[in-house]
DNA sequence: AGTCGATTTAAGGTAGCTGTAAGGTTTTCG
DNA sequence: CGAAAACCTTACAGCTACCTTAAATCGACT
């Protein structure tokens, strides 16, 4: 098939065939796949039916391809929880830019991708490589203050509460860690924090959390 | 405008039109919007430069809109990061329903308890960041307030009964709490009012409760 | 087994949020 | 008009949530 070929060009593998609805919903289930691509019309059956199939037990992504451009079509598509829908004839290539957009909100954490470095006033912190850089010293990160520090950044200026800090780090039974927690913020104050006794980069909300400032550069 | 009207009812709320390509850019920056919807053709400019604007320092889901549907220009706007791109003319509901498709992709992600922020006149209440924005100066909110806060932001314009306010932040046995949450409304308008005994934002109605007013329009 | 760094536990200390209470003002209603 | 009810305003004391430090424990490597 030529789109296969182009997805596998693309960099896409792991693709399945499915020749009609019943291997196609198994393989759903059973191969896991990142995303389906669904074309409405089926030797037995149509696509519509399909997904709501696949919806009884999965909220995977799925992008409908079809010959049939009405809008009742479309409209249905959409409405059973497609994430596209594309009508032939179409450029491969834009079926790769919509599999990529979908695949990236689905599949990359708000700012995973982004997990580099960032800089709070003189400092830099190095998430990739765990370090601060700070007067032409680098301070090392323990692995807890880095995994502390990733999920702050990954809500960066907004409140993270002591709950979602801990079971972000240790894990869903994470009760009775917020006293360990506290210590591991104190440890990173003094690694990013002019004066980790009064910090102004790492604050605490009392009541409600922490939150990481990072002012964005434009 | 038509299709601002049809968002609305549909449940779209915080709608902010721009004018221009700059006031748009820095709407987002500022207002954080949680989706955008542009247009390729701007009076002054395109969307596309709009739009690697935006990726500057924004991750922010994008649906570009165009009376220009060639293949190029789709695959431009795809390229530059947009989450889809419709072209004109389109059914309102279609467009609600890709809406609704990227906004689930997008904040159904494990960060996102969906806690906005509002305008109030000059100042810009952050639910997300728990601070109030006003004078070019971050005023922070308690526990208490926040919790409030909340709790009438989720029936803004309509009055939230003394009781049901107090059995949102201290619980069901919040009997004896009134006049403790008289204080704490005191001090939540000394923060959002622009002079805090004549309330413009926060009203008291006599007998039945508080209203926290917020207009939708921009 | 021994060492060293990372992590956790524990205990004492403190800032500032929260609730209480008392007196004032405005509205309602007899 | 007068009194009661509903709400406002302010100040202050207590306590909770958080800080800080030091010591104990864990775990990897030799």
């Amino acid at each position: 098939m030529m789109i296969e070929r182009f997805l596998r060009k693309e960099g896409f593998f792991r693709i399945y065939l499915a020749a009609d609805s019943a291997s196609a919903l198994s393989s759903c289930r059973t191969d896991k796949p990142d995303i389906a691509i669904l074309d409405v019309m089926l030797p037995d059956g149509d696509g519509f039916a399909l997904l709501s199939s696949i919806r009884q037990f999965s909220d995977m992504p799925v992008l409908f391809v079809s010959a049939r451009g009405e809008d009742e079509d479309r409209l249905l598509g959409l409405g059973l929880g497609a994430d596209d829908y594309m009508v032939k004839p179409f450029l491969p290539r834009e079926l790769v830019l919509r599999l990529t957009a979908i695949l990236k909100r689905v599949y990359s954490s708000p700012v995973a991708d982004r997990l580099s470095s960032f800089r709070l006033g003189e400092q830099i912190v190095r998430l990739d490589s765990a370090v601060v850089e700070r007067d032409q010293a680098e301070l090392p990160l323990t692995a807890k203050e880095h995994a502390i520090l990733v999920k702050l950044y990954e809500s960066r200026n907004r409140i993270v509460t002591s709950d979602a800090l801990c079971q972000a780090v240790w894990g869903d039974d994470s009760y009775g860690y917020e006293n360990t927690c506290m210590v591991h913020i104190r440890r990173i104050r003094e690694k990013i924090e002019p004066d980790p006794s009064n910090p102004v980069y790492l604050l605490t909300v009392r009541g409600l959390g922490y939150k990481l400032l990072v002012k964005e550069h434009s």
